[in-house]
DNA sequence: CTGAAAGCGCTTACAG
DNA sequence: CTGAAAGCGCTTACAG
């Protein structure tokens, strides 16, 4: 690699110190610095094409304006969105993002919580995994700056942006009802993660306000683990009920894109069978050959927010806020007409 | 923020010098160190909870181990698939990753590189836009170890992985015409890159090598400022002409994308009066009621291969090295079955 | 208005 | 086998 311009470089040039050099360049003592040296100093580091050297400015200052970012699979969707969302939103506020998948290995939590550490990120905005709150625990203790999204633990004193997932699923269930469907069922993750539970809570919900019966066995939990086998047992399940559900409710894109496939395949007949809805937009959804209804999440908003109190939280140690956000029912094909 | 712990304070509670302690922890001089100080030193780090402060060692070493990957936007699943491999292979190899999104702003690219500069990431990978050229000889002069991968420019002398674009395109218009289909339209992008020609292409040349007259108005070109648009507009004008096509491949995931939306808004049937073929793997193919024959890339090989020959030419900076993978067809129901 | 100096936390060539 | 010292390229409190 070329040698770089240092400041000294630009002090020798102009015949003054770099002290003098570095206040030009970041705009300290404006005022109180000779105009012509200051523009002499300008025009020299414009010309030897000088860039300061972040790594010895974070040394010094402690600062490096980065933020680390946790997702569970940045190859998803959601993920992606969002890591696109919070590098418009970072780079606005001249932050850099380096990322890291947590996926479902456990320890993988912690190794990413602590590259970044080391590499002194700012802050971290984290989609935490499963039986992780200890490692936020952790951060609190440390004082580390970080922001939660999507996910989230009540327990743990932190910011938070989420969606509002129990109205969400109680709205869509709620419209499932308007549209004269009787006997809906949902497939969700087997998991503790409250933003998901607050999803079967809200169909739960939506279907006691309605005094609706909500009939156990229409409530299907899958395993992580082999998700497109379990969700076809799940379906094959529900479908094989003496009276199965004349609707079903997907608590995320992932777990429908399986299920409609089978669908599919079984020939159920959507949405004169079996209307369907499912959380998150997807582009899966429109070559369905009834376009799925479907729970949009606010992406923009969350991750445009988790950033902003992240950095407020950097920038001024402000204090907690944590939002839930409202979601937005889409209503296409894959559900009939309200009555 | 809490106060972390450094080499001094360890020195200071084992009663060594820093530098002794650096040695031992980077394991160095093995073997002349007193083993019972070494030991003493690790247990003590342990205690300690000691983490090396990598903005230190960058400072001193000129070595970040982290790789800048400046990608078109990482919320599209291409992008995305790719960060995710290129952040596995490289955590291996004790790499972090920095991403951007370049975008079709023409100066997106360039801002990104400067950051990526400023924090001297060891290296990049790039997935260049159009007319960025100048940026790539740029650093080829500035000897900052760099691969492209997806696209490339042969001009710049440079390592690259790709697809081979053009034989992947000859071998589905080859495949379409031993299914007995005689009039092939192709819908690509507008553009410059070479990747996008090679698959225009192959297409020609397949048509020439199997003696079948390529008629000119069967490759479409979209413009990429309203790409929805533009692709309906381009099946329409394929299908309004006195002898339409009987098949069409698209360049893109993208362009398939919404064209595939569009046939099935016409009503077209697939494949009876119209094959289709695409280039990309996605989710959405699966979801169509004749799920999509399309052209694999062989990303996990792009991308653990990109990274690889990066590292490599930053550790020893080695020779340029060129790869065009073969791509694979995966025949479904949007193409009949060969004769 | 300007500069000398210290120091951020490491690494490493050198001396003993 | 071990340590003193220099230095990476900045920033900033202090002195004049």
């Amino acid at each position: 690699m070329v040698k770089r311009v240092s400041l000294k470089d630009i002090a020798r040039e102009v015949g003054v110190s770099s002290a003098l050099v570095s206040y030009v360049l970041n705009d300290k003592k404006t005022g109180r610095i000779n105009k012509v040296v200051a523009q002499k100093i300008k025009d020299t580091a414009k010309l030897l094409n000088y860039h300061t050297n972040q790594i010895a400015r974070s040394l010094k200052t402690n600062k490096t304006n980065t933020i680390g970012l946790i997702v569970a699979d940045i190859s998803n969707p959601f993920s992606a969105t969002m890591a696109r969302i919070i590098e418009d939103e970072a780079a606005k506020k001249n932050y850099t993002v380096i990322f890291g998948s947590s996926d479902e290995n456990p320890f993988q939590s912690e190794k990413l919580i602590e590259t970044f550490m080391n590499r002194y990120v700012d802050g971290l905005i984290i989609a935490p995994r499963e039986n992780t709150e200890y490692l936020l625990h952790d951060l609190v203790k440390q004082e580390i700056p970080f922001v939660l999204f999507d996910r989230y633990f009540p327990s743990i004193n932190t910011s938070y942006v989420a969606m509002d997932n129990f109205k969400a699923s109680f709205d869509a269930v709620k419209y499932l009802i308007k549209c004269g469907y009787k006997k809906i069922g949902i497939v969700n993750y087997q998991s503790t993660l409250q933003h998901l539970n607050d999803r079967t809570n809200g169909y739960l919900k939506a279907l006691e306000t309605l005094h609706i019966l909500p009939a156990n066995n229409l409530v299907k939990e899958v395993a992580i683990d082999n998700i497109p086998v379990h969700v076809e047992n799940a379906i094959n399940e529900l479908m094989a009920m003496s009276e199965p559900p004349d609707a079903i409710l997907f608590a995320s894109g992932e777990i429908a894109l399986h299920g409609v496939k089978h669908i599919k395949q079984q020939n159920i007949k959507v949405p004169s069978e079996l209307a369907l809805i499912s959380f998150d937009e997807m582009a899966a959804w429109d070559l369905f050959y009834a376009p799925l209804t479907y729970i949009k999440q606010p992406l923009q908003k969350m991750g445009q927010l988790a950033t902003k109190i992240l950095i407020e939280s950097i920038e001024d140690n402000s204090r907690i806020q944590r939002y839930h956000l409202p979601g937005s029912l889409v209503t296409r094909q894959s559900t009939k007409l309200p009555l």
